[in-house]
DNA sequence: ATGGCATTGCAACAATGA
């Protein structure tokens, strides 16, 4: 049984001045996907983490205090790729992908589209080459993992107030077709597969106190092809840790 | 429609985020 835990820190140096490695030793997850490191790996002392057997991987954005994601793993990986490999994304620190035996895990921060028309555009055409991406990775590694912060609640389920934010970025209906259209692609959202009527978020506003109103969205997933649906055990929400405005999610795997 | 709050870079507020 391998615990895998994803979680967007919103900046790891904020993360760990508030409790993130003794979390980390407590959970101790088989491996785990951080987005949002805001950090290149030299301004991150992990030897506490180093000393428990954990080894790092990092795809940090060429921008100092942006984006980045890390893979924390305790076993050593077959295979490390960095990136999508395409243009005018691997500057921005979105992807790392770790082959172990047959199972690829991507851990992905998929744009937000937040900030206005420019950067929305950029996260739909984002979202397209992504999964164009994955239809062509799958030809040769059939089994994928793919995890972290999709900036996208899927359904009117996975936000607290689905007619108010018909209309902004991570609830706008080509975003959630776009899920649509992934699951179709062949793969299982593996919270709401072990989970259909559960109501739980991984991401509340820092405004308004929308965290202790519980007024949240479900952003962050484990994506599992469908060959791999007979190894979810169990796939859960950990709406106590507070380390950022996102919470860890994670998926117990057979593997 | 607007603003609200937090992290980071860089040393003042600006950029970014959902």
């Amino acid at each position: 049984m391998q615990k895998i835990i994803s979680y967007n820190v919103n900046g790891i140096r904020a993360a760990l001045n508030k409790g993130l490695l003794d979390w980390i030793k407590k959970m101790k997850p088989a491996m785990l996907c951080i987005q949002e490191t805001k950090a290149q790996p030299d301004q991150v002392d992990l030897t506490p983490l180093k000393k428990l057997g954990y080894d790092d991987y990092w795809h940090s954005a060429e921008k100092k205090g942006y984006s980045g994601v890390l893979i924390l793993t305790d076993q050593e990986p077959d295979k490390v790729v960095i990136g999508m490999n395409t243009s005018g994304y691997d500057s921005e620190g979105r992807l790392i992908r770790l082959d172990f035996g047959d199972i690829s895990v991507l851990n992905v921060y998929i744009p937000s589209g937040t900030t206005g028309d420019v950067r929305q555009d950029f996260k739909m055409k984002f979202l397209d080459d992504f999964l164009s991406f994955l239809t062509g990775l799958r030809k040769e590694r059939p089994d994928l993992l793919v995890c972290g912060d999709f900036n996208i609640a899927h359904r009117e389920i996975d936000i607290h107030n689905p007619v108010s934010n018909k209309n902004t970025s991570g609830f706008l209906p080509e975003e959630r077709a776009w899920i649509d259209k992934f699951l179709e692609s062949g793969f299982v959202d593996s919270f709401r597969h072990m989970h259909p009527e559960t109501v739980k978020y991984s991401w509340w506003s820092f405004r308004s106190n929308a965290r202790s109103k519980n007024l949240g969205w479900r952003l962050d997933y484990h994506m599992l092809t469908e060959s791999l649906t007979a190894r979810i055990k169990d796939a859960g929400i950990m709406n106590e840790a507070t380390h950022s405005d996102h919470c860890p999610v994670w998926v117990d795997l057979d593997i």
